[in-house]
Formats: structure tokens, sequence, C-alpha cells
DNA sequence: CGATTGTTTGATCTCTCTCAATGGGCGTGG
DNA sequence: CCACGCCCATTGAGAGAGATCAAACAATCG
């Protein structure tokens, strides 16, 4: 860990985030109280610097929360990346799940009292960060409906998809999206094993709605294709599937 | 719909929630700007007055999130009771899923502008907001855990003793608790067949870790067996289970 | 009181997990 | 810079948990 020099961050650029939002005095109180830590892969974030949890802020890489079952179950139910605020503050007590590093990360810790303190004086972002915590609750929402009633072949449809909206894009041209973790994390992600998510990979692709290529990257082909397959439309066959 | 009184309103008692904190004057403010609508049991609520979603409010009942595939299949991802608040702003684009009463129940529907007007002038009232959605990403989380890579029993344990906690119980003590929906409900929510659900229920009974009474009521008989189970330790089997 | 909705039990099927083994890629350390 | 080792990805064969189907019963609502 080391001490955060807000004025150097590279959030501050985009007016639109919270950190965007602060004056600069602000951005000073911030830095007194804050620290950036630099994790590596699979390294795990203590987000207590005290009892009453803090906020985490990413500022590179991904981040997501795990929960870990008794016997070595586990499953990652949200990820995080650049922008993103994970606001843990009163989150110590009663709270399974943790923060680790899905990839190489760079994430920017804030203590409980300045965060809140700065909100009591700025509007703006005190509705930035509600802002953000909707968006936050729609998407488990969308996740949650994903780890529901839906097959291997449709949850992976929905991620895809997933990535395809966080990533900014909108229309309906061919996309390349960066798979944004490891497989074995998303599987985590998606609750099934890192097997299936390899063997539905290849069915989307056997079914020419994406193309994968080196370094994570997917293309999706046929966006309107793979929106009915997550919603649930064609099932899992590949050349005409039988329905009841 | 009915045109709102909140001075009437039974929610205003509690200090602690976002209507207890509207000064007099907010209250008219927001009374002007919104509606209650009593609901059936599966009768569905349209979040939008206009195009840009709404703050919904629950006055009495359960209501629920939920998201329909196109074969049929459900998916309850959320579900909010007394005083919970379904923030709908500008989740009206991409939302796929939408709200259902899960038992007769009475909500408050506040528009956008209204809302935000008086968040505006009321720093508590926008605290009160954010520590409410804080803690539904918080259940969320919990949730996604639940239906990630848990069984079916273990499943339903987590679930009791979500509602044990929701219920405002702390301690160990047997605690009678209300299951807030019907079964076939339940089975949504949790991602599994209402079958299965049933089943699951009489293995909790005859490991005489719960026990069920009329009028979805369940007793809580062994507290810390139950958050065992839910966190994966002693497997589904009743009597010794084979562990590898 | 009738009709619809919800709950429970039993038998069978299937999708996904599990287990096992191989190959590739990346980071680490020499 | 190269070689080693670990982690990750992929493929195949087999097993099991829960879904599905079917049917009877209970409860709720109008």
């Amino acid at each position: 860990m080391s001490v955060c020099n807000c004025k150097s961050c590279p959030l501050i650029d985009n007016g639109d985030s919270l950190c965007g939002r602060l004056t600069s005095k602000q951005l000073q109180e911030i830095s007194r109280h804050s620290g950036t830590f630099a994790l590596k892969r699979r390294a795990t974030l203590d987000p207590m610097p005290s009892e009453e949890g803090a906020v985490i802020i990413v500022i590179d890489g991904v981040v997501g929360t795990q929960n870990t079952l008794t016997d070595g179950r586990q499953t990652i139910t949200a990820y995080y990346t650049r922008g993103d605020i994970v606001d843990l503050r009163g989150a110590a007590t009663h709270m399974h799940a943790h923060l680790i590093a899905l990839t190489r990360a760079q994430v920017c810790r804030v203590e409980t009292a300045a965060f809140q303190s700065v909100l009591e004086s700025n509007h703006e972002a005190c509705f930035a960060l509600t802002s953000k915590l909707r968006e936050q609750i729609s998407l488990m929402g969308e996740h949650a409906a994903d780890l529901g009633k839906k097959q291997s072949i449709e949850r992976l449809a929905s991620f895809l998809l997933e990535c395809h909206i966080r990533s900014g894009y909108n229309d309906s041209k061919p996309a390349k999206i960066a798979i944004p973790m490891p497989r074995i994390s998303l599987a985590d992600y998606m609750a099934l094993q890192p097997e299936t998510v390899s063997r539905c990979m290849r069915q989307l692709e056997d079914m020419k709605l994406i193309e994968t290529s080196a370094g994570n990257l997917v293309t999706i082909r046929d966006l309107v294709r793979l929106k009915e397959l997550a919603a649930g439309g064609s099932k899992p066959g590949l050349n005409g599937a039988i329905e009841r």
C-alpha cells in the first residue's frame, strides 16, 4: 500500500465519475485518508482499516467479491472494473464475501469517515454515488436472473452481453470484447465449472454466434441471436433443436 | 391507484426510514407526485409513469422483481417488504425485470422528479437512501452466493437465515419466522422447482433443524447447524453423509 | 360452493458436475 | 535469455442432483 495522491489519479479526469466531481480541497482531504494497493491476480484485499469497513475504488484491472463455502466451493458474486466503486461502509459485520483480484489490479481504499464527510459537503458526489449503486443493483439483478433458471450456454450468452454493455457498446455491429477475467474466475462468476465454460464457448463458436481469438478476445458475430439465446429463446441444440 | 396522503402513511412513524426523515413540507410535495397501489398477488406494477422510471416504496406485503424467459421459465431476483425502497429511476431503458406482487401488497409510487428534488434539499433522506441501497447490494450479493454453488438444501437453509435476519432476529434462540411468499414464488426466488423446495423443506424437518406449522410459519430449532449447512458444512445426507 | 391456484408425492430423464489426463502459457528464478 | 514449474485451459468418459412429467390433494378466492 502506498499513500494516495489523488491529483495524479487517472480517475479524476472523468467528470462523470465520483472522483471527477470533487473539489481540489476535497481531493486533498481524501488523499490523506486513502491508499492505493497494487494487487496480483488472486490476491485478496482486506477492506477494513478499522471495524467500519471502507470504500474501494477500482483504478485498474478487475476485482471481485468472492464467497467460499466450507468445502472449498467458490462463487464470485460481482466484479468491478475501472471507475467502479465498492461501497463497503458498515459491511464489516456479517459479510461473508471478501475482495479478490481477478486480474492484476490497482485499487484505492478510502476510509469511511473521510468518504462520508466529503459526501456531506458535495451533493454532486453524493448523487454520483447513488447512481453507481443503482447501476450495481441493476447489474446484480440481471446476474441473479442469469444464475437462476438459465442453462449453461444461455448463461454464457448473457455474460457476453453483459461484457458487451459494460464495455460501452450499444450498437448491433460486430463488436470485439475482452473477457475481463480468466476462465476459472468466469466459471465461479457464472456458477459453472471451467470445463462447462470451455464446452459452451465452443458451442457458441460452432453456432457462429461468436469468434474467439487470442488474449481473451471474443468477437460477437450475431448479437441478435445471442440475445435471443440469452433470453431463453432457441434451446441449446446446435442444428435444429427438438422442442417438445 | 389512489392519490397519496403521506401524513397518514404508516411509514413516516419510523424515524430511521427515508420517509420518516422528511419535513412536513416535503411530505406535502411528495404527496402531490405519488400514488398508492393496492396489488393482488401476482399483479404486476408498471414502474414507469413516464419514461424515466420511478421510485417504489413498499407499504405492506411483499413485492419482487421478476424476469421471465421466452419459454416461460421465471426467476425472482429480489423481494421487498414493508419500508423497502425500489429505486428504479432511470431503469426504464434496458431492464428485463418487472415488479410483481408476491403477496397481497400495497405500494407507493413516487415520480422521479419529485423524489430527486426532495433528496437535493434533504441530506438525511439522501443518506437514508444510500444506506438502503447498500443494504440491498449486500443482500443481493448473498443471494448470488446462494444461487451459485450451493445445493438445493443448502440454498433453502440460506433462505431461512435470510428471513431470520430480515425479520429482525439476532440471537440464537429458537425463532419463529414467517415465510414471506408462497412456495411457488420461493422456488422462483431460490432458482428451484416447487417440488424440490417441498422435498428439501421436509428434509430440514427430518434433520430436526426446523419445524413447520400452518400459515407459512417455520420455527428454527437449531440455528447453529442451519448456518453450518448454509455455509456448505455438513453435506445433504441425513445421517452420516459420506465425504470423500 | 365451484373453479382456480398452490402444494405434495412418486418415477424417470437429462444436464451439468466430477474425475482424470494432456497440453499450453505465463511468470519466476537462475 | 532460457529453462523450469505452476497455473490455467481443454477434452473425454461416467455419475448424480435436480428437473421434468404425471397425478392427487389442499387451500384460496370470487
